[in-house]
Formats: structure tokens, C-alpha cells, sequence
DNA sequence: TTAGGGTTAG
């Protein structure tokens, strides 16, 4: 009997004595049992074998097991059950889209549905609800419309499940306010009806309305759960409203809700949005059980806090702990290596996600487009663009800014041309690098078309930052009073950053006058910044008005204000070493010898210290020790020494490279036959060759 | 059959 059975389809096989044991309802009994492929192949011969298969409930009770109860990522056994059945019903449909939705192929869940309509299989109630789940995930509007039609047509306008996922579906699209009609159109509302048009408003950004509508659903005493919590903290971390954030904290204690991993999350997320990054932590450690999401929360609570170096410890925690990252977990970390600067840190990470194969999604990828960019490796970061399958405003955006940045204007431009060729709209923040590239390549006709065009295209309002551009482009090009005249007619008051783009200007192109009216104007909007007076103090010291220079930097004094201290990092294996000008916790010998034997070998090939830049109240001699000193120098004297011949060496400084130290890098890397990147508070600067890629402006 | 937490460019 078992030959036969081999050879013959199922269909044709002669009945079979069924074994007794096999039961009536197989569904409950067995096929919800069987954990692997395996046993469902078991199970499945069985009922070729006993010619149960012919049964339409136990065929698609099999379907069922194989699509939706099984632990696997694919579809293609229940696909093969699914192939087989002559002319599948609503139900065998209904089967398929929903496991196609729930293993996230939303596309393929729409195009059963179109499948359906085509062959004119009825639609039931269990056909919308999930359907309309993958046009939400497809952000599929249209489709989302059409299908609502579909609804209507069909008699199920007033189904509640099938309502409740209408909203959804709406509020997931961005249609918020066609969600709201439906929402307020039905006759009772459930607590799905109001979670998904909580999620709905969080999801597309309205977090007012999320938070009114709490207030409504309060005092219309209807109860809240878990869901709507996550939902309203959410909105919550991103008003920093920490009130109701609070009021939430207290009521998910006071009723035990806290172990609830989700709703801890959204907590410790409300607190670290909302600025509150150590009590976030707090919660954090007290979580009893800690998944993935939770610690991508709290490494991205400090990564927004700009506290970088406890992101990375903790990331280094999460591998202790033996849980495995995902991509969204990296996105946190690689945004920390670039602000550090950690370019050794960051390419392992870029390995790592590389070894564990994750998805090079939009997002991770503009994270290391932006770590590469901002670590001066900017061929790495343009070769990670085009790796990228697929790309948004934002990753076109890192790459515009990280070649502005790095000096390659040109090539930022002609980015910025494809962009548009590609058909992707920029927005506000692709003219700040477009115009910024514009300001390094000299194109002020240029930058003005680029500057005009924001609005009259694209329907942009420029802000400070574009302004800001725009004196740094003429200031640039030497037209200071074209610059001091720009800004005295500009439609929104000038920041300090506006002044302290002219000031920086009238530095390079020493234009005492201007930049006089530039600090009176810095002088009444931030007293307190050192920088200012440094750079004023600077100018008259370059055109010798040594007096005028001295009577600065005293005035300084006696307002009580600190010079910041300069300090240079460099990354060595993974460690960040600092340092401060003439004062230092590494073997400061070591260091002082190795800067001025470095100093030496320069000066015979043509270095003159420019003393202009050094405390300028000291004695000559003292003047040029201090300039010898500057934080950026002993960087690089120290990776000159730490480092192999022909490595080229990366610097990262808190504030702007001063001229001396600037000239002094150039010669270095001609000396020294090494490349120097430096990254300064402003922008880039690849010395090369004896020349740096800011054009010696910065 | 329907609702929930973490991510990118200045």
C-alpha cells in the first residue's frame, strides 16, 4: 500500500481505513501543536494518507497552521498549500492576508486582496481589518481609499473592528483628519477606536492633539489602558511636557503598570526627551527585564543629550549583557561616533553591522554617511550613499553638508544637481549645506540664485541659519560691507551668529571698522563670550595695533570673562586622548619634546611662529612657547609619534584652529609627508601636501 | 480580525 501511496496524487487514491486515534477536530488537537515544519510535513502526509485532505475545514486548518501558527519568517509552505486549493474561499484568503501582514509582506497581503476582487471572492468582515493594516504599513493612502470603497459598497460601513482599523489606516497615512471624521462618526467608540486614533495623531506628528484628546478621553470617563499610556508618553517626550508625563509616571506606579516592558520604555523616553536623561537612567536600571527596544532607548536618551561617551559605555554594557543590537541601536551609537569624532569606533561598528548582515536601511545609512563625513573620510561616506538601496531628502542632505563641510563645494553641488534630477524635494536644511558648499567654492552669483531660489521653488521661508550662509559667502569673497549691508536689511533680527560670521570675515580679511561694529553688536547680545573678544583682539593684533589688541583682551578680564580652553582629541586604538594648551594630565614630557622637535624640524623648512594669535599681554619669547603649545599642536606631535609613518592623523578641536596653528599644519604635512584632518568648531581641514581644503578661510 | 516602546541631515 505504501508503493501506491508514493506514486499516486492524492486525489486519486482509493479511501484508506482511517486510523483511529487521529481525531475528529484536528485544528486544536494537532495542527495548533506543531511547532516546526516538520511536524506540520508529519501531520500533513497523515492527511493525504487518510484523505482528510479533501475536507475544505481540515485543508484550510492545515492552511492556517502553516501560514500563521508556525515560527517561520517565510510564506513559502503555506503558499504551496495555498497553490493547491482549487477555488480558495474568503477564509483561505482571509488566512493569507493576515499572515502575509502580520510576516511583514504588505505588499503581497494587497495584492491577494486584489487577487479576490478579481476572481469575485466575497469579501467578509475578517477581510478589511488586515488589509487595511498593510496599507498602513505601506503608507498606502490611495490604496487605503479605494479599499474604504470597498467597505462601503459592501455593506460593512459600520462594523466596529473594521471602523477601528479605517482610523488607523487614516491616522497611519497622514490623513488625520479623514481619521478624526470616523472616529467622531461612530455611534459607540471602544477602546481600539481611541488607541488608534492616539497612535494615529502620535505617528503623524500631531502631539497636541494626542494630548487634548487624553484630556478628553478623561473627562468624558473613558477608560484608558497600557496602550493609550505609550501612546500619550510618546507625545508627551516630544512636547517635553513633563507634567503629564509625571502624572502618567505616577499612575503607571501606583497601579503596578511599571512592569510592563513597553510602557517603561515610553517612560524612560518621556524623561531623557524631556531632558531628564538621569532619572530616565534611573528607570532604566530599575527595569526588571530590559529587551533591545529598551536599551536603544536609553543609548539614544544620551546620544540626544549630546552625552556621547556614555552612550558608547552603555552600548558596550548591552554587549556584556549579551544582547544583540539592531539596526536602530546603531543608528544612536554611529551618531555618538561622529560627534566624538571616533572614526575607530565607528568603522567597527560599520563592520559589525556589515558581519550580522543587518539591512543598510535609510536611516543607518545616513548615520554612517554622517560618521564618515564628520570624521573627514568623506569618500567612505560618498561610497555608503551609493551602496544604499534606498535614499530619502535626509541621506542626500548628509552628503550635500559632509562635502560642503569637507572642503569638496564642487562636488556638493553637483550632488545637490542629481538630487533634483532624481526628483527629491530639499528641504530647509539641504540649502543650509548647498548654500555652505556654495560659500567654500566662491560662488556668490551662485549662492544668491540658490538663496532666492528656497522660496520662489520650493516655497521655503529662509531662517538665521540660511542668513548666516549668505554673510558667510560674501564675507568669504572679501565684499564685508556687501555682507555688514546684507545683514542691516534682513526681515528677521540678526542673532549673534550672524554678527560672529562678519566678525570672523573681517578677521581673515583684516577690516578693523567692520568688525569693530560687529562686536559692539556681539558685546550687547552675548556679553559673556570669550571667542569674540579673542577674534577682535586677533584683527587688531594682525594689522599691529598692539595697544587696541592688549586694551581687548583686558576688557575681557575685567567683565570676568573666561577664555575657554582649546582642547584637541585624538583617537589612538579605540582610546580618546585630550589635550589642553600648556597644561596637561598626559606624560606632559613626553609630549613637550615631541612638539618641539616637531617644531624644529619645521622651522628649517620655512616656519615663522605667528605670534599674533598668542597671549598677547606676554613677553615674545613667552609668546611663541604659547603659541608652540596651542592644544592642536601637541594633538598632533603626539599622533606623530604614536602613530606609523604615512597614518594620517585625525584631530578634533573645541574651537575654531587658530592662523598660527593652521600654517604650522600645512607645513607639518608637507615635512612629515602625512595627511592631517582637523576637524575645528567650524568646519574641516585636510592639510595635504602643504596645503589645507578650507583655502586657508575659515 | 482592530490599538503600544527606541533611529537619520543643521
Amino acid at each position: 500500500m505504501a508503493t501506491a501511496l508514493a506514486h499516486s496524487p492524492a486525489k486519486f487514491l482509493p479511501p484508506v481505513t482511517a486510523i483511529p486515534q487521529f481525531p475528529d477536530d484536528p485544528k486544536t488537537l494537532i495542527l495548533q501543536q506543531c511547532k516546526t515544519t516538520k511536524d506540520l510535513n508529519q501531520v500533513h502526509a497523515h492527511l493525504l494518507k487518510t484523505r482528510r485532505y479533501l475536507d475544505p475545514t481540515v485543508t484550510e486548518n492545515l492552511l492556517e497552521s502553516a501560514a500563521i501558527l508556525l515560527p517561520t519568517t517565510t510564506m513559502d509552505y503555506a503558499l504551496s498549500i495555498f497553490d493547491k486549493i482549487d477555488h480558495p474561499d474568503s477564509s483561505a484568503y482571509n488566512v493569507m492576508i493576515r499572515a502575509f501582514t502580520m510576516k511583514q509582506f504588505p505588499y503581497k497581503a494587497l495584492l491577494l486582496f486584489k487577487q479576490m476582487l478579481e476572481n469575485a471572492v466575497p469579501f467578509d468582515e475578517f477581510t478589511f481589518p488586515c488589509t487595511l493594516k498593510s496599507c498602513s504599513r505601506l503608507r498606502g493612502k490611495k490604496e487605503g481609499k479605494q479599499i474604504h470603497a470597498q467597505i462601503v459598497k459592501c455593506g460593512f460601513g459600520s462594523n466596529s473592528v473594521v471602523l477601528n482599523t479605517l482610523i488607523h489606516m487614516y491616522a497611519n497615512c497622514g490623513e488625520v483628519e479623514i481619521a478624526r471624521k470616523v472616529f467622531d462618526g461612530m455611534p459607540e467608540r471602544d477602546i481600539f477606536a481611541w488607541n488608534s486614533l492616539f497612535s494615529g495623531y502620535v505617528k503623524s506628528g500631531y502631539y497636541e492633539d494626542a494630548v487634548k484628546l487624553f484630556y478628553k478621553m478623561r473627562t468624558s470617563g473613558v477608560r484608558f489602558n497600557e496602550i493609550t499610556l505609550v501612546s500619550v508618553l510618546t507625545a508627551c517626550g516630544r512636547l517635553a511636557d513633563i507634567e503629564l508625563g509625571e502624572w502618567i509616571a505616577e499612575y503607571t506606579r501606583a497601579n503596578g503598570l511599571d512592569v510592563n516592558v513597553n510602557l517603561a520604555t515610553a517612560l524612560l523616553d518621556m524623561y531623557a526627551k524631556c531632558g531628564e536623561v538621569d532619572k530616565a537612567r534611573r528607570l532604566f536600571d530599575q527595569m526588571g527585564r530590559r529587551d533591545v527596544v529598551a536599551w536603544s532607548a536609553m543609548i539614544s536618551g544620551y546620544s540626544q543629550a549630546r552625552r556621547c561617551k556614555e552612550a558608547l559605555q552603555l552600548f558596550s554594557e548591552m554587549q556584556i549583557a549579551n544582547l544583540d543590537p539592531n539596526e536602530v541601536t546603531m543608528v544612536s551609537v554611529l551618531s555618538c561616533c561622529a560627534v566624538l569624532g571616533a572614526l575607530e569606533t565607528g568603522k567597527w561598528v560599520h563592520l559589525y553591522i556589515k558581519k550580522k548582515r543587518m539591512k543598510l536601511t535609510v536611516t543607518l545609512g545616513t548615520a554612517l554617511i554622517d560618521l564618515y563625513a564628520k570624521c573627514g573620510q568623506i569618500n567612505t561616506a560618498t561610497e555608503v550613499f551609493q551602496m544604499m538601496p534606498s535614499k530619502n531628502v535626509y541621506s542626500w542632505t548628509a552628503l550635500i553638508q559632509g562635502l560642503a563641510n569637507n572642503g569638496q563645494g564642487k562636488k556638493a553641488l553637483e550632488f545637490y544637481q542629481l538630487m533634483r534630477e532624481r526628483n527629491v524635494k530639499p528641504n530647509d536644511v539641504t540649502f543650509i549645506g548647498v548654500l555652505s558648499a556654495c560659500s567654500h567654492v566662491g560662488l556668490v552669483e551662485e549662492g544668491h540664485d540658490f538663496f532666492n531660489s528656497m522660496g520662489k521653488e520650493f516655497g521655503i521661508e529662509p531662517r538665521m541659519e540660511h542668513y548666516g550662509c549668505m554673510v558667510d559667502i560674501l564675507g568669504r569673497a572679501a565684499l564685508i560691507k556687501e555682507a555688514y549691508q546684507f545683514i542691516e536689511k534682513m526681515p528677521i533680527q540678526p542673532n549673534a551668529v550672524i554678527w560672529r560670521t562678519l566678525l570672523a570675515s573681517c578677521r581673515a580679511h583684516k577690516n578693523v571698522e567692520i568688525g569693530e561694529k560687529a562686536v559692539k553688536q556681539l558685546v550687547s547680545l552675548e556679553p559673556m563670550h570669550s571667542g569674540d573678544y579673542i577674534l577682535l583682539s586677533n584683527i587688531y593684533a594682525s594689522v599691529g595695533r598692539w595697544e587696541d589688541a592688549m586694551r581687548t583682551r583686558s576688557r575681557m578680564k575685567e567683565k570676568g570673562i573666561k577664555k575657554t580652553p582649546g582642547c584637541s582629541s585624538i583617537e589612538l586604538d579605540g582610546e580618546i586622548y585630550e589635550f589642553l594648551a600648556e597644561e596637561n594630565a598626559y606624560p606632559i614630557k613626553e609630549v613637550y619634546c615631541a612638539t618641539e622637535d616637531m617644531i624644529k624640524q619645521i622651522k628649517a623648512a620655512g616656519y615663522v611662529p605667528n605670534t599674533a594669535d598668542a597671549r598677547i599681554d606676554a613677553e615674545e619669547d613667552d609668546k611663541e612657547a604659547a603659541v608652540s603649545h596651542h592644544s592642536e599642536k601637541l594633538a598632533i606631535a603626539f599622533g606623530l609619534i604614536k602613530t606609523r609613518p604615512g597614518t594620517t592623523i585625525r584631530i578634533s578641536k573645541n574651537l575654531r584652529v587658530c592662523t598660527d596653528c593652521h600654517n604650522a599644519a600645512k607645513i607639518i604635512s608637507k615635512v612629515y609627508n602625512r595627511e592631517i584632518v582637523l576637524r575645528d568648531r567650524n568646519r574641516f581641514h585636510h592639510f595635504k601636501e602643504g596645503s589645507c581644503s578650507c583655502n586657508d578661510y575659515w
